[in-house]
DNA sequence: TGGCTATACTTTCAAAATGCAAGCAAACAG
DNA sequence: CTGTTTGCTTGCATTTTGAAAGTATAGCCA
């Protein structure tokens, strides 16, 4: 298993579940794997577009975070010498039961939230074709961006 | 579906998962929701003693919030006048796919994030089995408290 | 080539959350 | 009646968050 930053710094405790939440416990960071995970969203710009209104700084804040615990990388953009094209990485793909897992969660138990229904679909039909599309890197709600 | 406090405060947006987040979306809640599913802790005086460090403060908070949010429930304790006792209620058990899927990602990819051996065999083995001691409320480790 | 615009962040600073430590009132034990 | 335990609450310093403004570079168009 490669290094990862957060948890040789030093945990709380060995509890798998702690040291998960030590990286994704906070109310941004899944938010931006799910972009990742199920969209076509990849850049900076995409990411501040998607609706939730994150600002700059928390988000570049994450993706650093992020980056250090190995979940997602970063790339210089092919065709624009400014931007960055962020990924998930394996560890940031084995993520995805997690991400379906709390979507279905609160879909069942909190009033007003809701899925595409692109996403219901392919969550509640073939589980393994979703981590094929995921793994992948085939968005399941492909988006025009900008 | 019951009313739920903190969804209808005002949502950021209507996305299953960062609905989610609002309510679990930080580092002590679903401690204390791992708590209540997998021991036998029901009592203010068991959380603190879980060995994270959480402080008393941020216990009182974090459980009026998830009583808030219809996760846990909370009652006179039955031989203790000044005790509570605290247990999840449906909305809470139903979280028990999330908490397993973020254990096991943890498990996999952060170095030095450990289960007890008790809660490995029966989350890797039958899963039905798992979700049905979880809603008898049977403790998959019974700890002797106090 | 020169200036305008867009993008990807960074910085600033106020406000909110966190967390250690001390305090406190009710309950229980002797 | 006295002292201890329990379940919080309060005070306060530190950290994190977040809106808004700033900055530096790339791309575009004349």
């Amino acid at each position: 298993m490669t290094l990862c930053k957060i948890e040789n710094d030093k945990q709380r405790s060995p509890c798998a579940l702690a040291n998960g939440l030590d990286i994704l416990g906070d109310r941004w960071s899944l938010l931006i794997i799910r972009d990742l995970m199920f969209t076509n969203r990849r850049e900076f710009g995409h990411f501040l577009q998607s609706g939730e209104g994150i600002s700059t700084n928390i988000l570049a804040d994450r993706l650093e975070k992020l980056q250090a615990a190995g979940v997602i990388s970063k790339a210089p953009h092919p065709s624009h010498g400014k931007k960055f094209v962020y990924d998930l990485t394996e560890r940031g793909i084995a993520l995805a039961p997690t991400l379906i897992e709390i979507s279905l969660w609160a879909l069942g138990e909190i009033d007003g939230a809701k899925l595409p229904s692109a996403f219901l679909e392919v969550m509640q039909g073939d589980r393994n074709k979703l981590m094929a599309m995921i793994k992948n890197r085939q968005p399941v709600l492909r988006l025009k961006l900008e």
